[in-house]
DNA sequence: TTGCTTGTCTAGCGATGCTAGGATCGAGCC
DNA sequence: GGCTCGATCCTAGCATCGCTAGACAAGCAA
């Protein structure tokens, strides 16, 4: 059994190692950079090796979508944990989610923007994704305000935010205001 | 000059007949079907003509968008100068927004989502983009609030539509509520 | 009619995602 | 220890993509 297992855990380091390089080739020059034969030629296997741990392309995608979330719900603890009062709570998380928007481009594409072929709202949603809106909702559940179903508060907060991170990344929104708008949404959604 | 006036209006003619193709052709399939052998075939022509018309496939996309802004921009303003009240004009505001984004889903990828090569946010932005962004800006400007900068508080707003209007249409969003979200988001943004 | 510009098409280039089929290597049995 | 056979990996190739070079035809001016 024991070179099976051996077997099995060079596997998953190859897998592993085909999501992080996946993402590192994303983040250096863009997802349009990271083609299969690029990818392949990267971790030093041919191509058809891919195939062997994923679907497509897309899976690819998708997995690494899923590393970010997990990534993504531990940023969004770490900061609101660590900020005492609803308000100021509130206020770290925008800008926590931003941040990591800003920082991760290619993640955060491969978790919204790409075709990953990922479930949301759905039974079978990978349970990374459903932690990150769980990681949301924990803070902004909150300052819901009265008779405002939390789940539902948390989703248009969580649309703003994904709205300005995509808008100020493509260059529709001027970044130099980020910061007043980030204080006018919190200021005005947040009921403290 | 009548030979080369007619030769002009048929050349302009075979333009629109591109751009009415490409985006006939994304609503209904997707832009990943609108490749430049189909979209020959579809007008008639062979490929390179496309070429002499357009730099290449962004600029079609960047066509396609330029034609969904004038149009949205249009819409915008039947449906605010038909509503009375800064707070009735808001509501109706977002409802056709996140309506245009619903039924235009290929036309508001080109303008949002996909690269069209177009300038945001610049001097260079080209007139369509400007307008319809005005077109927000007439009706948000009003409820903005004291102190506000209107053109910040229409940036904020938008991007909120614009996140619940790429995130409902990837999925990500239940669609059910999409009014209840509506409503939530004016009625804590606006200042009535 | 002749020559030239303008317009269009055929054919092809390099690159993409993905796959079939052959080569290689090592575990496990006699 | 040698052999067999299955798992593993690679070479080579397919169809398709965006885009372009160069041949060819049509229509204008002289």
């Amino acid at each position: 059994m024991s070179v099976q297992e051996r077997k099995q855990r060079e596997r998953a380091e190859r897998e592993r190692l085909i999501v992080a390089t996946a993402r590192e080739l994303a983040e250096q020059q863009g997802w349009d950079a990271v083609t299969t034969r690029r990818l392949a030629e990267r971790i030093e296997y041919s191509q058809p090796v891919l195939y062997s741990h994923f679907r497509g392309k897309r899976e690819i995608i998708g997995a690494v979508a899923l590393e970010g979330a997990a990534e993504m719900a531990a940023a969004l603890r770490a900061t609101t944990s660590a900020a005492d009062g609803p308000r100021t709570r509130v206020t770290a998380l925008a800008r926590t989610y931003l941040d990591f928007a800003e920082r991760n481009p290619a993640v955060y594409d491969a978790m919204f923007q790409l075709d990953g072929g990922l479930a949301f709202a759905h039974e079978d949603t990978p349970e990374p994704l459903k932690d990150a809106f769980a990681a949301l909702l924990e803070s902004l559940g909150e300052v819901a305000g009265d008779g405002v179903h939390p789940a539902l508060f948390t989703e248009v907060f969580w649309a703003a935010l994904h709205g300005l991170a995509t808008l100020t990344r493509a260059g529709r929104l001027p970044p130099a205001d980020a910061e007043r708008r980030v204080e006018l949404l919190v200021g005005r959604l947040a009921m403290v």
